[in-house]
Order: structure tokens, then C-alpha cells, then sequence
DNA sequence: GATGAATGAGGGTTCATTCAT
DNA sequence: GATGAATGAACCCTCATTCAT
């Protein structure tokens, strides 16, 4: 059996906090959860806690950019493979992944609004949102050439709605959560249809 | 000088202190304001508070009812003067109200969030916000009939997509809040593009 | 119908208010009662209990006062009325009444202990308590004298034990009161029997 | 100098809080005492306190046990050395200690007292209180047979007794404790004297 | 690196008391 | 005399953080 070495042990603990924080803070916001409550939760006391995070707003921005980084990520891979043919099943699977966990969604929102009360908090967040911003803007226009379409509108206007709606149904699912991804289809189809088939 | 009777200061006080928690809140969300902070910044003592509000909570609920209130009225009175003339103005002057104020549409976000995590606060959230969905459905559906257009989805996804764009973009508004509402306006003339003419 | 005049309005205000303490105090205990509890079971403002007593303590002393004379009252009372008929059975009369009431015995313990703690009850409730235990020692005395008997031990102490025996019986009395009054009974029959005939 | 181990030095912080506890519901009553005293009279932080105990209420219970627990164990250990030559003097000794400590006599009534208020207190106590009760009646129980002597009443009732003139003597004491003691003593005699010989 | 006892600031809430009405 | 809004000191308890083990 692979004994883990100190670093991997080190790194694996990290990670353990990290999820445990995403759930304590998705459940009870940042104010709201207690380092005891993430750190027990992952199996570990408050001590080892601050070895790996030097404080509450270390893990909460560490886990502002791990979300940010993977749905940079997911955004990267999907321009990598848009084509014709399986684009609109990717872009659903992606809103499905994007609305289907609760928790997520609200981490999400609790992210965006913490980010906003906190200087400290906002300087490391705004980067990585631009950051976030201009590959979903890249992503977009990719698309619209795919498709031949004339956007209706400012790409970045365009993306920003994106976002918003992204926030605004994990703010909005009540408990029935059935139908959350319904307005982002919605604007979709829409957009869609409002665009202009270009000129050849 | 018209001295205040005792249940006028008492009124006073108590919007006073309303105001005053608004403030709060979307500073630093439910959890980060302190009934201290409240008070206080009312230029009351934490007594006074109590003797107002029987707990953080109810002050929080209270606010709710207030702004859900008057978003309910906003939206009724918009309903009653519907005129094919002054529509747009309308609601681009009601969109820019509710964007306007900064702290108001943090306050909104909090308030939504906070609803979902808490069970006592959720139960009256729920009622109010029922209310207001079902006005602003009623609202959508006269402005179709108005327009003699037919909606291209069904009223009640689009009104869940409106209150998404617009709590949505209060997360995302940045410091910089000049472009807050484009989301909102993109929305509308997409929609209203995307509606067959009825037939006559 | 007779009009209340301003001086009785005042007295039965008092008394009511009195009468609430009396509760309160039992339930609760001095600290754990609070005024406004007292004031708004005896259907007054905090404002009234402030008109009629200077403070909580003034309240509790005046409480005391009025629960010591009642007890004074009813041991000179019994003595009054001594003679060999009737004395037994006033006597047990008169002990149903002390335990029969679980509130006025838990009250009793907390005048007790309260006054032991609070320096300035101390001075009120020690003169009190001197004149209940004259007045007992000379009820026993005349006791002893119509029954012939001569006391197996100094009058002071035949009279501590019965005071502590009734306070003690008041706090081991749980939920289920039914023997409370069977230590007096035990200790008074014993009383008796250890009493030698006086020669005559 | 020994260094006091982690565990060692938790149980020391726990018993001096304990010891701090129990000064302080004796001076002040429950209700009075508050946990910032107890902690800083035992020379810790508030926090120090609720890493010990859950509660003050926890400790109150703790104390409770505690307290119950040494007096079980006293009982049982006169059992264990009851014979006729030093049955009295240990009886005297026990009394003596139990009536020599004024602030245990104030715990023990305020105990009593608190237990019967709280429902959360009164679950734990009961229980206690049924253990030590039990081992009093085996007490007299072995006490009677021993000195051949037949009870005057039901053994439940004098132990009941026994307790009641404790506890009330505690109460009754005034600041002048000098005389506390000599009820129980007096009940102790008169029981003897009450007794009949038992038949060979 | 991990532990958890301890700190100390502060949070929500209660309450005796005051005083303008 | 009665009212109850307001005060301000405490109270019970939580929690981010530190540090000896």
C-alpha cells in the first residue's frame, strides 16, 4: 500500500478543508460558519486547520479560486471542443453541472457577495472574475462565429446576463429546485433566435 | 416646534431603526451586522432595539416585508398605467430604481439567501415572495395583451427570469456600477423580438 | 356601587402587586423573577410597580414583612385559643395550611436563603425573624405548661428544629407533595413521648 | 517541578472552576451567580469555562453530582464502621461536617431549590437524590438493627426528617452558625428515646 | 504537522431602573 | 398615579486565533 509521502499528505488535507469549507459556507454563508464547524467537519481540529490556512478569509479566498479556476476551465474545454454538432449538448451538460448542485449554486452567490463586503476579500476576487469574464467572452464570440450568427448585442452585455442569471436562479431555487436552468435555456433560445444569420 | 406624542416617536424610531439595518445588512449581510451596529447607527441604544424588535430576526423579516411590499405596490401601479405610450419609460425608469440604489439590491441578495438558510426566516419569505411572483406574472401578462403579442415561453418562466437578471446583477455589480440594468433591457428587447405577432 | 377612593386604588394596586411577587418569587426565585413579570401578572406597567415600590428588593423586603406578621398572627392566634381539646387539631390545621400550599413553602425557602445573601435584606429580615421565633417559643412554652409536661430540651431549640423541619420539608418536597407534613407530624409525636410528666 | 501534563492540567482547570462554581452558587444563588465570576474567581477566561462545561447549568448539575455523590459515599462509609462503641462519635463527626461549612449548607438548600425549578436540572437531580435517599434508609436501617432497637415510624419517614432538618438548619443559620447542629441532634435523641426495646 | 485548552473580544438578549408623556 | 420607550450594564454563550504540548 502507497504510504503517502508528508506532501501528499499535506496537500490531501488542504483538500479536505477546502471541501468541507465549500459545504460550511454554502450551508451558513461566510460570517456564519465557524472554523470548528470546517474543520471538524473534514475530520481534523482547529489546529490543523491553521497549519494549512492562516486564517477564515485564507480558505474562503483559496476557495474562491479553485471554484473560479475550474469554471475557467470548464469554459477553456468547452471552446476547445465546440463544433456543430455536439455544442448545444455540451453547453446543457455544462448548465445542468452549473444548476444541478445546490450547494454549489449558493457557495456561488455567497462568494460573489462576500467578495463585495470585504476589501481584503475583493481585491483577490476581482482578478480572478475578469479572468473568468474574458474567457467567457472569448467563449461566446467562438460560438457565434460557429454558428454564423450576428450577436444582438455587446458580447461582454451578453456575457455579463450570462452570469447574472447563473446567480440569480441559485439565489431564487426554493427547496423545489425542478426548475432552475429554466431561465438560463430560456435566454438561450432567445438569443438565438434575435440574432441576425450573417451575411455571406 | 410640533414636539412628537409618544406613539409618533415611537414610529420614529422604529423606521429609524429599519433604515438603519437596511444599511447593515448590505454591509455586511445577516450574519456580519451586529444589533449593536443597528441600534447605534440609529443613534439608539441596543434597549431601544428591543424594545422595537424582539429579536435580530424579527427586524430582518420586517425588512423583508417592507421592500417585498413596496416592490408589490411598484408593480401593481405600473400595471395601472400601462398605455402602449408610456410603457417602456416606465419600466425603464423602474428598472433604473431598482438598480439604482447600491445597497438596496445587495440588501435584495442578502435577503434572498438568507431566506433560504434560515427555517423560521424562509416561512415568511415564502408568502412574500408568492405575492410579489404572482403581481409581476399578472404585470407580464397585461403587457402582452397590451402589446398584442404572444409570450414565447410560459409568463411564469419569465418572470422567474426576470427576478434572476435582476437579483443576479446586484451580485454582480462591482464598485463600478454604470452598466447594472443592461443585463435587464437586453432581456426585454430579446423578448419582445422573440414574440410572434398575434394574429388578429 | 362604592367608588374606589384614591387611597384604596393605591392598596389594592399594592396588594395585587404583592400577590404577583409572591408568585413570581416562588416560581422563579429573586433573581430568576423579574419585574416586569411581576407588574404584568398583577395586569400593572412596569411604571405602577415603580409607583408602589422603590425597587425589586424594596418589594421582596415588604413581601417578607407581610409573610413573617402573617405567621406571627397565626401562632398568636393559637395560642389564644389553647386548650386541651382543641389544641391538637388546631395544630394540625395549621400545619396543612403551611405545607398545604407548595408555592408559599418554596417562597418561604427563597425569603430565607435570599436573605442570607443580600446584606441589606439581612437587616430587615433578622428583626422579623427574632420576633416569629419569640412568639413561637412562648406558644411552646404555654404548650408544654396546659399539657403538664416538662420540654425533653431548651424551649429555643424544640422551636429551631420545628422551623427548620418546616423549611426543610419545603425543599425536599418534589413533584408528588403528599408526605410533606409527615416529618412534623413524626417529630411532634416524638416530642411528646420524650416529654416526662411533670410532678405536681 | 513536576510539569503537569495536558490531561492533568485539564482536570485542574475543571476542579477549580468546580470549586469556584460552588462559592459562587452559595454566595449568590444560581440565578445570581454568573458564569464571568465563577471563571475569573477560579482564574480563567469565560472561554476557559465553556471548554470545561456546556453550560452553566451543566455545572450546576456537575456540582450536584459531585456533592451528591460525596455524601452517598460518607453514608456508606459509616455503614461500613457502624459498631456500638463509635456509632455516635461518627455520627457527630459526620453532622459536625456537615452543618462546620456554611457555604455547603447554602449550596446544598440552593441546590434543592434550583432543582425543583428547572425541569433540565430536576431530571439529573432526582435521579441523585433517590441514590443518596436509599442509602440513608440502609443506614438506619443497619443503625436500628444494631442497637437493637425497633423504629417509631416508618424508616422512609425518618430519613425523610433527617434530611428536612438539614437542609432547614441550613437555611435557618444565621450569621451566627453556632448553633446549627444541635436540631439534628436533638431529633437524634428524642429518636432513640422514641424507640422501643426489641423483643429477644 | 496536529492537538485542543485557553484567550478575549464581541454577539444576541434580558432586565432593573428612569423619565417624558 | 400610571405608562412604556429608552438606557446601559450584565448575562450567557460563540468564535477566531494562539500556543504549549
Amino acid at each position: 500500500m502507497a504510504r503517502l509521502s508528508r506532501e501528499e499528505s499535506r496537500v490531501r488535507t488542504r483538500e479536505m478543508l477546502l471541501a468541507s469549507a465549500a459545504r460550511a459556507f454554502a450551508r451558513a454563508g461566510y460570517s456564519g460558519a465557524s472554523v470548528d464547524d470546517i474543520a471538524e467537519d473534514a475530520g481534523f481540529s482547529k489546529g490543523a486547520f491553521y497549519s494549512n490556512f492562516a486564517s477564515k478569509e485564507a480558505i474562503f479566498l483559496a476557495l474562491l479560486e479553485v471554484r473560479k479556476q475550474s469554471e475557467i476551465m470548464a469554459v477553456r474545454a468547452m471552446i476547445a471542443e465546440v463544433d456543430s454538432d455536439k455544442l448545444m449538448e455540451t453547453l446543457t451538460t455544462w448548465l445542468d453541472a452549473l444548476h444541478g448542485d445546490r450547494d454549489f449554486a449558493l457557495l456561488a452567490a455567497e462568494l460573489e457577495l462576500q467578495a463585495r463586503r470585504s476589501e481584503s476579500l475583493a481585491a483577490g476576487y476581482e482578478a480572478l472574475q475578469k479572468r473568468f469574464s474574458d474567457e467567457l467572452v472569448a467563449f461566446i464570440a467562438v460560438v457565434f462565429e460557429r454558428l454564423e450568427l450576428t450577436p444582438p448585442a455587446p458580447i461582454k452585455d451578453i456575457a455579463d446576463t450570462f452570469i447574472a442569471i447563473s446567480n440569480g436562479s441559485a439565489l431564487a431555487a426554493g427547496h423545489q429546485n425542478q426548475h432552475a436552468g429554466r431561465s438560463m435555456r430560456l435566454f438561450l433560445d432567445m438569443l438565438i433566435k434575435a440574432s441576425a444569420t450573417r451575411a455571406r
